[in-house]
DNA sequence: GCCGATCGTCGAAGCGCTTCGATTGCGGCC
DNA sequence: GGCCGCAATCGAAGCGCTTCGACGATCGGC
């Protein structure tokens, strides 16, 4: 392994010629630059990153602390850390990946040894115990999610709330007015995992503004969480035309439930679900949908992040816009085609 | 941020002293030892990751490369993923995240910088071209999945070819002698995925040896995908009574076309999946599997790896053998109950 | 009662890089 | 014509750690 000392002696410069040439901090000549690249490019040399770490204080390694079993669909997450790898490299940075199950420590170990510059934090909850670890460290870092009190944090997610809005006044805008939530999993709620909660909200405070009715539900996971909230919701909400599902993997269960008990889709009941656009157009039906933006919260939280590094201030906290993209699982309701009850 | 020699001082010993206690490299006494680690969490001190690793060329980081935009199934990939990172942490070590589509460039990259102690490649294909890249590096390194030219690399990987035939063991053992693969989609055989022709190999072999009448199909993903090649199936091989399915993001709609066509499993048609364990039990049909043994493979990659570094010889090739778990998705097949054509 | 081993500890030399003065030419200005 | 200032480069001081050789003290053996 060449050193920057080989590459100055082949180049014949000094070592923090070499250095300035590698980091553009100062000015040089257009011919010993040359010289130097060249003299690199031969010895192929790569600067040592701990020594380059050691006296510069910059890693370029970002943390990505990621959850592992959730309840939230395993490829919105893989959506995820795809963005932030792809946009960490745009910066020339490489990703360290933790897990959120090592809670605390694992945010003090890579932060104490100064592994990392930046770390990004999935899957926040209400009270996350992390919140206050992050108080603790030197390096900055960015909340893809949102906690209680996300004050003087970084904070980028899908504005949950408006999403909820915008799925009920698409329906709503076809005449639907008796519309069920199929939300995520029980343990999603209790787990305190705060875009169901806003989501929730937004729904509720958007049904009464619209002056719809309503019900929501949890939905288990499987064939059988499916069954349950289903029979719930009919017998909540006799008469209900459209559903909002905000649980991806519910979405197949689902579909194969209703088909499986005769109700047509979009025919008999309209759907607009809240999940990445792949999912959407990839099951049976091709789904009207609110988008998740993985790859955009990915991206913003990385940006954000380099910008906390540069000393930028930014915005504390950033909610995505909805957008609802039309599909096939969304027809116009007129009352009297489905007056049954449940 | 507190360094080695304000601990040091704190315990009225010298750096090295320190730095024995924390590597055990050297007896230190147990007061001493006490006094250091007193000072140690009194100061809340981390030692510096890059000095440490300028001064003994450790990291403690472990890359780990990983498809990003693939035919394989997400969630199996987390579960490897999951695996190698969980065993990474019990040797104390971190894990790096690199995506394949960087190719050659993040290996040199990360291993010219010093910036971990191996490698960890997913997804290996029959000519990778990674493959040459890892003889420059110093770093040792260790596959999952199997390359064409495996000498004298550490590759782990189930042993697909032992799989497949245990598979139409199974299905033999039931009676079954009309047998079809629904493989995996033709991409992944395109991209020379070994895994793939290893299975169809060992299939081919199987029934051969077995005496059984069978096809092979690959299966594009999605609905249709699936429906062209059950007909396929049904036209090559009339009276089939068995699939053996290597290709777990066909299962969902493959189940769900044969429910659609009247079809019962697996009373008109037995079914081996090759599959993670949760897949298997999740779908509306429990399904007999051969399991991908994600976690073991990554753990197995690991100490692999961890061995390589300690200069531990290891065997190059570690084929895990297959597990069939039997759950609801195998008949015993009787000759006249199905004597139909396709 | 002396010698060599052994144990526990210290000091200092790097590891490879960045960065902050300092230094050397040079053209332009009064 | 001397001086100032700038552009381009160099030298050296660390950054925080590991590790090797050295050293004093303790101990058992003869």
């Amino acid at each position: 392994m060449p050193t920057i000392s080989d590459v100055a002696r082949a180049a014949g410069v000094s070592m923090s010629t070499v250095s300035y040439v590698l980091s553009g901090r100062r000015p040089i000549s257009a011919e010993t630059q040359a010289r130097v690249k060249a003299a690199i490019a031969e010895l192929g040399y790569h600067p040592h990153a701990g020594a380059r770490a050691l006296a510069s204080s910059r890693t370029s390694v970002l943390a990505l602390v990621v959850p592992l079993r959730v309840d939230v669909s395993v490829p919105v997450i893989m959506q995820f850390v795809t963005a932030v790898v792809t946009a960490a490299r745009t910066y020339n940075h490489d990703v360290l990946l933790l897990t959120k199950d090592e809670g605390t420590a694992g945010l003090e170990r890579v932060a104490g040894a100064t592994m990392v510059d930046a770390l990004i934090l999935m899957d926040v909850e209400r009270d996350d115990v992390r919140i206050p670890a992050l108080g603790r460290i030197k390096q900055p870092s960015v909340l893809i999610g949102f906690p209680d009190d996300a004050a003087g944090i970084a904070c980028v997610d899908l504005d949950f709330a408006a999403t909820a809005a915008e799925c009920l006044g698409h329906l709503a805008g076809h005449g639907h007015t008796r519309i069920a939530l199929v939300g995520p999993s029980p343990a999603v709620y209790e787990r305190g995992t705060t875009y169901a909660s806003r989501f929730l909200g937004g729904f509720t405070e958007a049904s009464e503004r619209l002056g719809l009715e309503t019900v929501a539900h949890p939905c288990e996971p499987g064939v059988r969480g499916v069954r349950d909230c289903l029979a719930q919701i009919d017998a909540g909400l006799p008469g209900v035309s459209a559903l909002v599902v905000h649980n991806e993997e519910a979405l197949p269960p689902l579909l194969e439930e209703l088909r499986g008990s005769g109700r047509r889709v979009p025919e008999d009941l309209s759907i607009v679900a809240v999940c990445p656009r792949d999912v959407a157009v990839g099951l049976p039906v091709r789904l009207t949908s609110a988008d998740i933006p993985a790859h955009e919260v990915g991206t913003i939280a990385v940006e954000t992040a380099m910008n906390l590094l540069d000393g930028r201030r930014t915005p504390g906290t950033r909610l995505l816009p909805p957008t609802i993209v039309e599909r096939d699982s969304c027809a116009t309701h007129h009352e009297e085609i489905s007056a049954s009850s449940g």
